[in-house]
DNA sequence: CGGAAAGTGTAGCTACGACTACAATTCAGG
DNA sequence: CCTGAATTGTAGTCGTAGCTACACTTTCCG
């Protein structure tokens, strides 16, 4: 926004409680590139393609939204397909699907070693995991190291 | 490809990877509404009046954006708000605020038990706190009290 | 081999969050 | 009380995710 000459002047809220808003934001397309990415290394390794239809499914959106999503993720190079060919993932985009594979186990792991029930930690680290920086991620480790 | 004529029935992949996505996608309108019914509540205790240019000053946006999602709010029953008069909560508003905050500050504090450092700890939580369900936030409390 | 079923792709719509640009209102000093 | 700055509100645009509806390939089976 066009912050005029000092608009901020004495802004009467303290900074103690200047919450790091603002991340939620744009952050969710990448959320979901990550999800595609993971779920259609998931889809290659256990099935050897990864279809419009099962990623569709899986996601629980339709087969229009997946192959739509499908289409940025070409356009940002994470991920190639021929018509009618199914979908595959790029270099980049097998580095990605990687590491958020590696950091939703990590998450998982966490949310069980502090008591979270099995079901709820799965369920629970599908949305958080994308929300754990590096930082955070480290601590997690060595947390479950010791 | 050998793709037998099943559709959703007896789907191939096996169920040990269903992992639950499909929650991340409609949810961050909620996560955006509990983010401004906080910083309202907060405004409104701190200062004692929620100006839709604090709100956006805090959230990172434009002022046009705050107006725009403060409008969703009061449609959905959460806010109100009489024109150039600031904005105010409802109770389904404020129950919500409330919660909000004791969950951010139980994830807040999770964090900061197992090792993150605080600064991280804050902000992961900002984007955490959304995704975490009862059912872990109850694990999260035992934990700590423990 | 020739359909029909399944899967794939395209078009067109909605809702949302974000933005810029512009109009309207308040309100504080002079 | 009147004017200009700050705030507030409105309009219009963009990009993305979602959907339904319809069209087009593949593929499988009789």
């Amino acid at each position: 926004m066009s912050r005029p000459p000092e608009t901020t002047a004495g802004l009467p809220t303290e900074p103690t409680q200047a919450r790091r808003f603002g991340k939620t934001r744009t952050a969710q397309s990448t959320a979901i590139a990550e999800d595609y990415a993971e779920l259609i290394a998931d889809l290659l390794a256990s099935v050897g393609e990864a279809r419009p239809t099962d990623i569709a499914r899986r996601l629980g959106v339709s087969h229009a939204t997946a192959i739509k999503t499908v289409a940025r993720l070409k356009r940002e190079g994470l991920a190639t397909s021929r018509p009618y060919r199914g979908v595959f993932l790029t270099e980049a985009g097998e580095a990605l699907a990687a590491r958020v594979k590696s950091r939703h186990r990590l998450v998982v792991d966490l949310l069980r070693a502090v008591g979270v029930p099995a079901e709820a930690a799965e369920q629970d680290a599908e949305g958080i995991e994308h929300h754990v920086s590096d930082v955070t991620l480290a601590a997690f480790e060595k947390y479950l190291r010791k």
